[in-house]
DNA sequence: CTCTAACCTGAACCTGAATTCCGGTTCCGA
DNA sequence: TCGGAACCGGAATTCAGGTTCAGGTTAGAG
């Protein structure tokens, strides 16, 4: 896709990392409201360079939500080591949400409604699922979560919170709440 | 705000009324995504006509979705007269995220991040939250709420629940899964 | 050190809407 | 029936942003 092909001029590569840089800074924090001219800006180059690496905004975008992608399958994976099918559940669902949080874009692209379209272009999320995928099963096998609860249903929750992320504390108590009709005692 | 004005010549008042209509229909469908031209199309008039009834697509946006709220508030009130407190309350939820469905501008007017703003330009919602305050009082005292559940609440539910409106059955399982944890036994 | 393909720049250009504006029309009171 | 204030139509204007491109600049192979 926005695959670095191989052998960049040295000032080249660099210059794609800047791009890359500032506009993951920016997007994260103001969502795809961001203008080109900010981001070649912030990143000290002309808006032409941008293109020379990103066929166009939306590639850019795209590019941006893909890393992220490989940082939550990270995240899903390290979630996956705990021991506890509750721990790992519960590590995957906050730290999963605390990025949303932290991205703007990142939120943008999954409550948008052209949602699916993220599978082709990021490719990454594939990965992510996957994970997310077991440590549901997991929980459910170990009873702690509804037995009929299915990874969609972390997709649900996880919309559900974010669609709360206006204020910094509003998502958390909805999260809490959903948790309590979900979750199963320990024994 | 829109109001009204007293005495519009019976032509002016007729296409004021066109208007109102071709705009809830395509909001409805469309969310403001839909361009003055369209609406004005729809309505039969020229685009001059929408900018003579109001001042701007954002006035026409806000009186629309001031109208959904006396809507709202009509099913609330008529929630609240349900006997049984846990009724009016599922009643009222049910009712709402289904006429958000049905509604994507009011839909849009609720996630967006400017949500707080309507609180200003569509003062027909102050009615619809008093009323909503009222319906979970009930149920709390009934004790078919857990105890602390708030107004508050019943609006991240409702911005959870909008937020899988993507696909119609989504937001469905999503509430089924939060009433889970809030609701209380009847005895 | 040279030369050129690969790069970069940023002003100009284009596009898609919203909004304006003014020459006609129409309602309606006298 | 008449006059003019109220209205209406819709082409023209404005404007914000994304995208392009005609030159200038280098990196780095030879």
């Amino acid at each position: 896709m926005t695959a670095p092909e191989r052998s960049l001029r040295a000032d080249a590569r660099r210059n794609r990392e800047a791009v890359l840089d500032a506009a993951g800074e920016l997007f994260a924090r103001r969502g795809d409201a961001v203008q080109m001219d900010e981001i070649a800006e912030r990143a000290g180059l002309g808006v032409g360079t941008l293109y020379r690496h990103f066929a166009d905004k939306q590639a850019l975008l795209a590019a941006i939500i893909g890393r992220r992608f490989e940082a939550m399958a990270t995240l899903a994976r390290a979630a996956d080591e705990a021991e506890d099918p509750w721990t790992a559940f519960e590590t995957l669902l906050y730290g999963y949400l605390e990025s949303a949080q932290a991205d703007a874009a990142f939120r943008f692209a999954l409550l948008g409604p052209e949602e699916p379209r993220w599978n082709d272009i990021a490719t990454e999320k594939t990965d992510f699922s996957a994970i997310t995928e077991r440590i549901v099963r997991r929980a459910v096998d170990a009873g702690r979560l509804r037995e009929d609860f299915r990874a969609d249903d972390f997709v649900l929750i996880t919309r559900g919170a974010m669609a709360n992320m206006t204020d910094a504390a509003g998502w958390r108590r909805h999260v809490t709440l959903v948790l309590e009709g979900i979750r199963r005692p320990e024994r």
